[in-house]
DNA sequence: TGACAATATGCCCAAAATGGCATATGTTTG
DNA sequence: CAAACATATGCCATTTTGGGCATATTGTCA
């Protein structure tokens, strides 16, 4: 039996593959409609965000996000920062693969959806202080009436 | 024919999605080490290959080769062209994304594997004749032994 | 037409991913 | 310490994915 022989032959093949997982895990870490919108507020940002102004800008469940991030970072894509009670992420530069990708991703994505989750999220960026994220989950209701507050002060 | 229902399904499902789906679909064919490995022979090689080449380039069975080309192909990154029994894919340049996502990915897969792969198919691509496969698939031994007559003539 | 070759696909199973919910963890503040 | 808040995670049910195998499909040629 040819076939059989040629299973053995893969078999064999496999066991001594030199791992390129790094790769193949960042793009899971694309693969995904939440993750790639997450991954777009990080790029058109450039800047750290925090996991409320996510969640807040894609309007999805706080642990939905919560887990999409924790699938990014384990790609090396985003890296973690603790500040008190809040955590923002950010886009690793320190990764010259990463800093590539960006800038790809940069050009390559264009949907309308992307765009508008950026306007949504430079809504609720309104809300920080001193560059700061310093308030929990926001409604949007309640979004624009602090907003009108806060720009009448 | 459940077939029919269930294309018709997912014709529906994919109009009421925001676009999108063109990038996602996109990295999920990058989201898979094996189709990685296809995709990186045709960023190599930048021409057209059949089945059976990427098959034993890869040491993959025939199947496996062909189910992930079919991903890849839904992705719109690979397009088929049959020539008598055998089937050529290559990339489609026709689409500017995939031009793009093409460039970029010549600088960001450097893994070892991803060199041997192309060593093997080079191998592989010993046996053409006037840039055509003539041939089906070869064992290791098969190939070496057949390239060593062919240098001879 | 029948045999054969190259490629594709249907079915099954196991593994992995995903969403939803409840709740745990860690931090600040009173 | 307790309470409140931002974030993370464990568990369950469901869906999706990938590998393996057998076989179907498509095309060639005698």
């Amino acid at each position: 039996m040819p076939k059989m022989a040629y299973v053995c032959m893969r078999l064999i093949a496999y066991k001594d593959k030199i791992k390129m997982n790094n790769k193949t895990e960042i793009f899971k870490a694309l693969a995904d409609e939440t993750r790639l919108r997450i991954l777009n507020l990080f790029i058109k940002f450039g800047e750290s965000l925090c996991v409320c102004e996510l969640t807040d800008a894609l309007k999805l469940p706080q642990y939905h996000i919560s887990k999409h991030l924790n699938v990014i970072r384990n790609s090396g894509i985003l890296k973690p920062e603790r500040e008190g009670t809040w955590v923002y992420y950010k886009l690793d530069n320190s990764n010259s693969d990463i800093k590539d990708l960006v800038k790809f991703l940069k050009n390559f994505l264009t949907e309308q959806q992307l765009e508008a989750d950026y306007n949504s999220l430079k809504q609720r960026l309104l809300l920080r202080e001193e560059g700061k994220c310093v308030i929990g989950f926001v409604s949007e209701v309640d979004l624009i009436k602090k907003i009108k507050i806060k720009t009448k002060e």
